[in-house]
DNA sequence: ATTATCTATAGATCTATAGATAATGC
DNA sequence: ATTATCTATAGATCTATAGATAATGC
């Protein structure tokens, strides 16, 4: 039963999110005041402790949301992908791509996503799981999957980083020689790698 | 000309810097209070505005300071190679090992160093120039520096984070492999990568 | 005499809550 | 009648500065 009560309060407890991921865009989004976020999510301020017992709280929900928006997406586009290896590649260059249509979810990403990186949630998980069942199915021939998710997480990150600080050294062609250069280093052969990572990618 | 005045000034603004970096290494040291710097520092609170304006500056100059103690490190320690593969090698090498031996300093590095890699000093710089030599002298094979920067400084970043979060994930010899299989996909013989990779380090 | 450090505090936030108001359910 | 939202505010910080104190230079 989702009465009108409910989907009213559920409406706020979206506005403060929504808000929190703006801010959270911008730098320094931790030291901005209670005040702030319920003025930026047009709610009222005594109403933020109807569903966040702190700021903390809400940023860290804030977050998992942009991370779990990018993971759902990703399963959706993984859906009907067997092979492993194929699945990590496609992950890579969405993730590349949904960072760079979304300003927002960029500079989220760009500030937060290092910690998430040995988290339950969001996309480490999954890219750690397309890496053991390639490495099982003799997709990829490496001795340790933490290194290699440390290796895509890592120069995926990295390259945004620079992307967003200057945008001018990173050309278009970056995201995708990123993905290729991964799988070779997890042993693929070169010319399997490029096939791959070059694969026309299925309309979102 | 260093007055007892100057050193004195001199040493209390080290002080704040040591306290701030202390500070740093925790979790959200940008919520610290002046007067908790001020007390970790052992300083009165007022002194704290005879060398900084704000706490922003003290945590930029105290983050600036992390990075060049490695940078200096680097720098002393590279003196006498010819070779800017093996400088580069070294320097991946020696950065783990810097890292890994000092908490406050792996901390402050996983918390603040991906912000730094577009930076003009630190050890964006010095890799970058290094991975440019190394293509000139014909030792790499690679299109885009930027790439390679981003693959050094986030694939070792994200090593470090998971190392930190999760110390049992990565095994002793990971900082090693990582940077044997960056020169591979930097276009280098594996054979000639792995015996760069594990050679042994000079005396720090 | 000069200059840095220190103590004390005014004024400006900022958080958390209490109580009033508005919206919905029955 | 119930429950979420909103407004107003008490109390707790926190910053920035003014003025006193201490250390050094000459």
């Amino acid at each position: 039963m989702t009465s009108r009560v409910e989907r009213r309060k559920a409406a706020t407890r979206r506005k403060l999110i929504d808000a929190a991921r703006t801010l959270l865009a911008r730098e320094g989004a931790q030291q901005s005041s209670i005040q702030e976020i319920t003025e930026a999510a047009d709610v009222g301020f005594g109403s933020f402790y109807n569903h966040f017992e702190s700021k903390a709280e809400l940023f860290q929900v804030a977050i998992a949301d942009v991370l779990e928006e990018i993971g759902q997406t990703l399963d959706r586009i993984r859906a009907d992908i067997d092979d492993p290896a194929e699945a990590f590649t496609l992950s890579v260059r969405v993730t590349a791509r949904a960072v760079r249509a979304n300003p927002q979810i960029a500079r989220v990403v760009d500030q937060y996503g290092l910690s998430y990186l040995d988290s339950e949630y969001g996309l480490a998980p999954r890219a750690l799981a397309d890496i053991r069942a390639a490495v099982d199915a003799g997709r990829f021939h490496l001795v340790d999957p933490y290194l290699a998710l440390a290796s895509t997480g890592g120069s995926l990150l990295a390259l945004l980083h620079l992307w967003l600080a200057r945008p001018g050294l990173v050309g278009d062609t970056a995201w995708d020689d990123l993905a290729e250069q991964l799988l070779r280093s997890f042993g693929m052969d070169p010319a399997e790698a490029r096939a791959i990572a070059t694969r026309p990618l299925p309309q979102a």
